[in-house]
DNA sequence: TCAAAATCAGTAACGATTACTGTTTTATTA
DNA sequence: TAATAAAACAGTAATCGTTACTGATTTTGA
């Protein structure tokens, strides 16, 4: 199943790549929609899938029930936001080492991790009433 | 809404107290119906985050669609074989210093972080064949 | 310009989880 | 012990993110 171009999906990627933030598939679709207004969820949700398996983009599971996807896929670690729910990126210098920490005394294969950072973000430090939406 | 004690809630508690991987909602289910055959699905569920939401056992997102859970609350670290599934816990020094790496430059307040390791179990590794059910 | 294959839009189906409803348990108070 | 209110229950329906299906449209290479 050779791939072929689609319009659609390069539209997807252009705007994955316009964001910081990392948008759910329904942010993607509702802001796609503006440029393709006949495109489908499920067309998205396909492509989605398909460049994050060509490594063009990374999905992210946070745990709050929808995937994110982010056009950086650099290594960089992410902090979730418990109040607002935000996802930032973090500068921070590598943890890789982790991986040798937790391979000591274990008789598996250590391939990788997952890692994110949760707490509250600058913005919701400031005003201290503001919660997620 | 104050808690009253429930045989169920009990069980699933016990169930999980026997189990070092790490089940999931329907695994726990499958086991406390052995002890009440009319246990509904929906009553594993509730005390399930009833438990987690008390701090008695563990909720972990593990990224492969389905919540798993941990009666033990002690902080420690989860491993996840990419073939057969298994969860297996780690036994490795704390890596709680990474909070103070990921808050270097950053504005906000990091409360901690969410970490799991994945690649090849030691029986995986073993036997080459073997993959998920 | 033609044909094969990939992609599409639209919709139905799926699987994990949550919410609803009338009944049963638990805990309290008499 | 009996009465009562509140919490939990079983069973079922609904929700929500995501995936699969279908016939029409695009892409691509000859």
């Amino acid at each position: 199943m050779a791939i072929k171009y689609s319009r659609q999906r390069e539209a997807i990627k252009e705007f994955l790549c316009t964001r910081k933030d990392h948008p759910t598939a329904d942010v993607v679709y509702a802001n796609v929609s503006r440029i393709y207004p006949n495109i489908s969820l499920g067309t998205v949700y396909r492509n989605l899938t398909l460049l994050a398996d060509m490594g063009e983009i990374q999905r992210l599971h946070l745990g709050d029930g929808q995937d994110h996807f982010d056009a950086d896929t650099s290594e960089h670690y992410h902090f979730v936001c418990q109040k607002c729910g935000r996802v930032i990126d973090l500068q921070m210098e590598s943890i890789e080492r982790i991986n040798e920490l937790a391979g000591v005394g274990f008789d598996g294969q250590i391939a990788g991790h997952i890692t994110y950072f949760y707490g509250v973000c600058g913005e919701c430090s400031a005003d201290g009433s503001k919660s997620a939406g």
